[in-house]
DNA sequence: AGTATATTATATCGATCGGTACGTTATGTA
DNA sequence: TACATAACGTACCGATCGATATAATATACT
């Protein structure tokens, strides 16, 4: 029974994601997200809840799709090092390419959202520390194979990287000179020897 | 001549600074504004010119405030190490502190603003670039003083420096447990050695 | 004291905000 | 083919947004 939707939601929901990133929770109007997403309001409203509700799940979209490229990219390389450099370097190889720089989704809620709502201040946290895991099992293999030397304390160092690259993706939203974000990735890759 | 103004306008900032550093610039409403200050519409319109003025001169105050703010901190302590564990443990204490943590009100303008508006992007990389050479020059102290071994390089370090002070504000505002934020600050300052 | 002028408070502007009521259109089932 | 049902488009809701017009008030100088 009954007309079907004529929209796909996951497409819809891809493209609200794009809205959120680009200008935040508050500066994106229902405006904005309809014209994104090529739907009415009220198709929003039937689909995925109010406003804040879409936003949830654009974020979680977010997540999901922003843990597995760091996987893919810490395993994907010949080596530990590599992995991490490749992760690294990513971030400012898309810092500095044209058009508009609108960092990471979930780092741009945990600044506006998080001290304010105890549901994104959750949310945001578990995707880092679950950032944080990829890294240490990625530094761990390292010890394992013998390219990391011995002594290292995976767990703190995995969490002083997830540190290092929140404050890079947001340093270079003020677009400073290549040297000073090259300086401190090459600083900081060189915690792993 | 005249009727003079009935309002201290350097109090009056002050208040605003607090506003937006609280809820920052879109969520901060005009009637946020003036309810903080204590002074009608037409009055912040006379004194400060529209939202955005306001809003940089909000900023500019804050950005002076914090960089002596950081500056007394280098340097009222026995050694540069001391200086540095200062500052980042200041951080921290505030991150844990109870109530809301509004972090670092430039870092939270980085996110929210420099992508869209050349000004605030220009603006908060200037104070990030300050902050940086007071970051090297307690470096070079410490080097020209023996407290830190040579072959340091002072200017990469202090980068990086910036940037994981950074990366610890934004990870702050997610309250993850202590122990992530306290491996992290140990890792950092190792850098030192 | 009278006048000029800036500040104040009130009241309101048009625009836009997030959210919805409602009538129309399309589809699966009987 | 007629009906039940849900998505669709339009049009609109009250509330709030940033910003001002206006008029009353208070002060400094002549």
């Amino acid at each position: 029974m009954v007309r079907k939707r004529e929209f796909d939601m996951d497409i819809a929901l891809d493209a609200a994601m794009q809205v959120y990133w680009e200008k935040g929770f508050e500066a994106a109007s229902l405006s904005d997200l309809t014209s994104g997403m090529g739907i009415q309001r009220p198709s929003l409203y039937a689909a995925f809840g109010d406003k804040k509700e879409l936003f949830e799940a654009a974020l979680r979209k977010y997540t999901a799709i922003h843990a597995s490229d760091i996987r893919a990219k810490l395993q994907n390389r010949s080596s530990v090092k590599e992995g991490f450099r490749a992760v690294f370097e990513g971030i400012v190889e898309e810092g500095y390419s044209e058009g508009r720089y609108r960092g990471c989704f979930c780092i741009n809620t945990m600044v506006e959202l998080a001290p304010h709502d105890e549901k994104f201040e959750i949310l945001t946290r578990e995707h880092q520390m679950y950032l944080s895991v990829l890294f240490q099992e990625a530094i761990e293999r390292g010890l394992r194979s013998g390219e990391l030397e011995a002594g290292m304390n995976a767990k703190a160092l995995a969490q002083t990287l997830v540190v290092s690259l929140i404050g890079l993706t947001v340093m270079l939203k003020s677009r400073p000179e290549r040297s000073f974000i090259n300086n401190s990735v090459e600083t900081i890759l060189a915690l792993m020897k």
